[in-house]
DNA sequence: CCCACCCATGAAAACCTTTACATTGCCGCA
DNA sequence: TGCGGCAATGTAAAGGTTTTCATGGGTGGG
């Protein structure tokens, strides 16, 4: 460790202030003095200690994410677009993730004190109350994709449910009324129980099926967003005695999966059934076929999440709530294509 | 802020010595006392200072990661399993990314400094010469995929050359000599130019032609890891005159892009051409056809390189430094199967 | 019964930086 | 010439915790 501002001062032959005065360029240092300290600083190779400088300062340059989970390219891609924003602006990144429960999110929420400027939360298990009691008060925090919140922190949203109503919507559609094979039929792979970003999915889902065939069941099957439950459901699909026109699946990961199983089952996609996802992520257009989904800006929610957070940071008193719900838009690929 | 320990001293009619005593377990306190003083702690709702713990303790219980890119599975998968690793060891994680060039990420170098126990290095960017000038002296280290230095840093990679030698070879025997379609024809499609994984697969390659085929020419075509360069190259495969019998992509992402090229111009894999990736990213085995590819433990990859560099931590004077390769192995699936 | 020792606790130093306040020296103006 | 004021720099406090050293009281043994 060694060496410290006060060897930089003797080097120098200043006080300790004028080398910090030097170093931040603050303005009552002259030219001369600044650049003995400059050449001290860089000939001892002084980096501050970002612990004394924070206990003081009462900023650490960091900010912190809560994510349910790291898994799979939604969320490389969500931290991607954090990350892209959070080193514009000179911020650094704490990560912390996959906390099962209530009880392992407040016990991260908790260590974040002291240790960021800000947070940014998307977890399933943090409500505002959980916040408010775990948060040091005056923290600024940035959700992403939770429950609209009566409380005072900003949010940003997808609007899962419109993007997966006219999803739902669209597979109804292709499919011809007088078609051979019976009226249009779309089944859905729901995500994770208590995520509400599946929830919203879902009931944008039966939104669509209540107002175009509103005489048809619905057809859920349970997935948890990974490619794994997708192939399970796809399975389950393919056994079906009755099989749906369409299946549109929770997230583009279970697609991948879904797709899979039918593939395995010699169910062609999309002249035999059409398949749709959701988030768009990178690779959805290299499937085969090309996957149709609604694409939902994952880097750039990331990105606006961090900068709305880094400008509250920045102006701690004008703590200008506002919520934000970004339009989730159909990509119509090849995998739904009429026959 | 406000509630600090001289607070909770004062609830629970100690000295702040006795409070930190009792809420770090030393064990010279009276189990009534501590109780007090734990129950003060709970009312005040009291969480230490970090950054006043860590500038007397010298530790931040940080580790941080210096990585290329976020982009894609892969590093997905990489940060997935540092991450498991360093919860479990009740770590926290900063992340650093997307440094394109040696002096942004020796910027990132210099900025972890004081902020974290230790360092997680896998960039093309970061030599040993450069890692020495600009962290503190006895800062642990521990480097993913780099080339093996001599010096005196931890590291672990993946036996790149070895999965491409075997993956190669593997192309190159499962392509009947007598075949109408003329001789075994290997296509390689390149990673990054500085990137040492991409260097050590493309080696892989060269080696196993030159053994086996000593006579053919090798067929290199330029990537970059992500889809698109994949999509290129498959593009131009499939404009060739000479089709290769097989397209060995330097990762999955790679062929990924690849295959819906090929599939665009109506060239069918495996029949008309076999393709193989490197990595085997979650989503492989659910493309059409299932992607062969070499296996890397990538999230295992990143928890050992993790546990690694907590031991090193932890035990400070034992710099046991030692070098890890992780195997790679062939995983056989659809995408080059004997038509 | 007294003394030595140990155990629980308190007082204070140390960690390193920033910053409010004090000081010094200089210039210009009366 | 003397003084107000300003610009540059120094001094010291503050920030919150851990830890060393000191202190006091109690206990056990002689």
């Amino acid at each position: 460790m060694a060496t410290t501002i006060k060897d930089v001062a003797r080097i120098a032959g200043v006080s300790v202030a004028t080398v910090s005065r030097a170093l931040n360029g603050a303005n009552s240092v002259t030219a001369e003095t600044r650049q003995k300290v400059q050449a001290a600083a860089l000939d001892l190779r002084f980096t501050p200690s970002s612990a004394a400088r924070s206990l003081i300062t009462r900023r650490t340059h960091t900010v912190g994410t809560l994510l349910p989970d790291l898994y799979g390219e939604y969320f490389s891609e969500l931290i991607r677009g954090i990350d892209l924003s959070a080193r514009a602006r000179g911020l650094h990144l704490l990560v912390s993730s996959s906390h099962g429960d209530e009880r392992e999110a407040t016990a991260a929420l908790r260590a974040m004190h002291g240790r960021v400027d800000g947070l940014l939360v998307m977890s399933p298990h943090v409500n505002t109350e959980s916040l408010a009691a775990n948060l040091p008060p005056g923290l600024p925090v940035v959700l992403i994709n939770t429950r609209l919140p009566e409380g005072a922190q900003s949010s940003f949203a997808v609007d899962n449910y419109g993007g997966a109503l006219a999803m739902t919507r669209h597979l109804i559609a292709r499919c011809p009324r007088d078609q051979p094979h019976g009226p249009p039929r779309v089944a859905f792979i729901s995500g994770p129980d208590n995520n509400y970003e599946a929830q919203e999915r879902l009931r944008g889902y039966r939104s669509a099926l209540a107002e175009l065939l509103p005489a048809a069941p619905e057809l859920v099957l349970a997935g948890d967003f990974s490619e794994e439950s997708g192939w399970r459901a796809g399975s389950e699909i393919s056994a079906l005695a009755q099989r749906p026109s369409a299946v549109f699946c929770g997230n583009d990961m279970m697609a991948i999966g879904c797709l899979a199983a039918l593939a395995e089952a010699g169910i062609q996609v999309p002249q035999d059934i059409a398949l749709a996802g959701f988030d768009d992520i990178p690779i959805a257009r290299y499937l085969t076929p090309p996957l149709t989904t609604v694409r939902v800006r994952i880097a750039e929610l990331g990105s606006l999440a961090l900068d709305r957070l880094a400008s509250a940071i920045e102006t701690p008193g004008r703590s200008s709530v506002h919520h934000q719900t970004l339009r989730a838009e159909l990509v119509v690929r090849q995998s739904c294509s009429v026959g």
